[in-house]
DNA sequence: CTGAAAGCGCTAACAA
DNA sequence: TTGTTAGCGCTTTCAG
């Protein structure tokens, strides 16, 4: 076919008006078109951060354009409720993939997802072999860490978070890596444990801070980390002063609390960015390698002591840390 | 056809492992089940809060699973990417019905989608006669303002976000008419306004706090109240000892800072849910009548000064105002 | 290279 | 009631 015929073709179809009904397309090729994303945990939970899950939807929805896919939401409350979204989803042949975030011991979709051949990806590991794409949880507790000790501090408390998620479990081993390169003995008694929640945070650290001695706490998550903070100072301990204090999770909160927090970003973006390209991997055979593991990237700020503070705003030197470098290429 | 009989081939269908195909009876019934939502701001901006979206899109969600509907995905970062994301979404009918959040002045895709005539529903209200749910925005800075009136201020700022939003517009109507009930004289010089950011509401803080007499600050958004306490105290003073604030939005950042900040929760959940149940009316003629718009309620922390501090996690009182009242029946 | 026809899996309209 | 058939709007295959 000649190239003028062609173009005189599009221009008629152009002028007419016509644009393909994709419904109908996709029928006839037998696919949708269509990536459906299940969170098995209400949206508040996820990851403990709700601005988590803007990020990580973005990061998504960017690799799905990229690849003509759409995005579809299916939020569960639980992973009972989970089971029936997949259900629905995989009978009615309504996507061609499915990204799962936040899966746990239990995991009980993952039965109905094997029989049905269904292309999937999890967002965080579980523990059965299964496709997932998740932070480098070992890194990320091991970079704040070493900040801490960086700064001079060799008895640091890990405030984590349940050992049920299986980062949590992770970011342990990080904690302890640090230490070990540091030829820091590790100390049961300084690992502590709290919901992702201020109040069990705050509970905890009121009820253990005044029984061991140390210099620093590095925190699961910016809101433990808060409530870490409240516990010290009803305690009379003073951040950074005091106490230095290293958190996960580069949320709004991080960034305008008093002291602003250290934290470790997640970069949550990339996250959901390369869940969706892996997922298109198996969905159509893409053959690029994409990454499994997102690093996280220390931004340091006014909580863990290192950094003169200065007036203004977000408590000192605006400049460094304001700006979230998430769409920076891992 | 008898009961018997019915059962019998259901119970068939189910052995045989049948499900019916949902492609293929959406392309015969010429719809899709699909509802589109579109966000032409990036996703950081939306309403001035990250968590605003998890909640909206929560209810969003809900309301589209209750009627059979699946809610999909299309983000873009301005106004110009939304056109066209619109354009590809109504051009392969991949869509019943749309909605859109955050309409401005310019509101580009307005033509495309009235040539169409695809349903559709805004998030906010545009200038333009549209379709819309909205947080009642007058009631809400009505509701903040009446607040700090009633703990004894008279001389309260308004700090306000940019007027090209249309509720920043509708805020400063609600903001006049507690003054008024209260009898108290409207003071332009007491109308401050700033860009949505903490560091835009630091700077203006910080320049006209010395040039007047105020004992309350009302914000806009809870980053702006950061900015301006910071401000504030970076100039002497203290809140809520010298000043008393309240803001917009409960937010993590609300529940967590210190001071905790006094709030108008927007039930963004609600905003979602009523969004899509608007939308399904102009879809599938469901006749119930809607509310357009959403009411605010009140959460009273600390930063307003009238409630007693307390130690504990979130510096003071727990118990109330910090479950989010997000499903509660509006 | 072009045109006709079959089929994707369902719904709806029409005979039987 | 039941069975048959013609679409829905596209892709693909197979003759012409």
């Amino acid at each position: 076919m000649s190239e003028e015929t062609r173009l005189r073709v599009l221009r008629a179809a152009e002028e007419l008006g016509y644009h393909p009904h994709l419904l109908a397309r996709n029928l006839a090729h037998g696919r949708t078109r269509n990536l459906g994303l299940i969170t098995p945990i209400s949206l508040e939970h996820l990851f403990a951060s709700a601005g988590f899950f803007s990020q990580l939807i973005r990061g998504m929805h960017r690799a799905a354009l990229e690849a003509g896919y759409n995005l579809s939401l299916h939020i569960a409350e639980s992973e009972e409720e989970a089971v029936e979204r997949i259900r629905d989803v995989v009978r009615g042949r309504s996507v061609d993939g499915l990204l799962i975030t936040n899966p746990t011991v239990a995991s009980p979709y993952l039965r109905d997802l094997k029989r049905h051949r269904i292309p999937y990806v999890f967002i965080g590991h579980p523990l059965e072999e299964a496709v997932y794409v998740d932070n480098d949880n070992v890194e990320v507790s091991r970079i704040g860490v070493q900040h801490l000790i960086r700064c001079g501090h060799r008895r640091i408390v890990f405030l984590n978070g349940p050992a049920r998620f299986t980062f949590c479990i992770d970011r342990l081993r990080g904690y302890r890596a640090a230490l070990e390169e540091a030829g820091i003995p590790y100390r049961e008694e300084l690992v502590w444990q709290s919901e992702l929640v201020e109040s069990a945070a705050y509970e905890v650290v009121y009820r253990l801070a005044p029984r061991h001695e140390f210099t620093a706490v590095f925190a699961g998550s910016d809101v433990q980390a808060v409530g870490a903070i409240r516990a010290l100072r009803d305690r009379g301990l003073e951040v950074p002063d005091d106490v230095a204090v290293v958190c996960v999770n580069n949320t709004d909160l991080a960034r305008h609390f008093i002291p602003s927090l250290t934290t470790v970003d997640l970069h949550e973006y990339w996250l959901g960015y390369w869940a969706v390209k892996r997922l298109l991997q198996a969905v159509e055979g893409e053959r690029t390698e994409h990454p499994l593991l997102i690093p996280g990237e220390l931004v340091v700020r006014e909580s863990c002591g290192c950094r003169e503070q200065r007036p203004g705003p977000e408590g000192g030197g605006a400049a460094e840390g304001t700006e979230r470098p998430t769409e920076r290429s891992v």
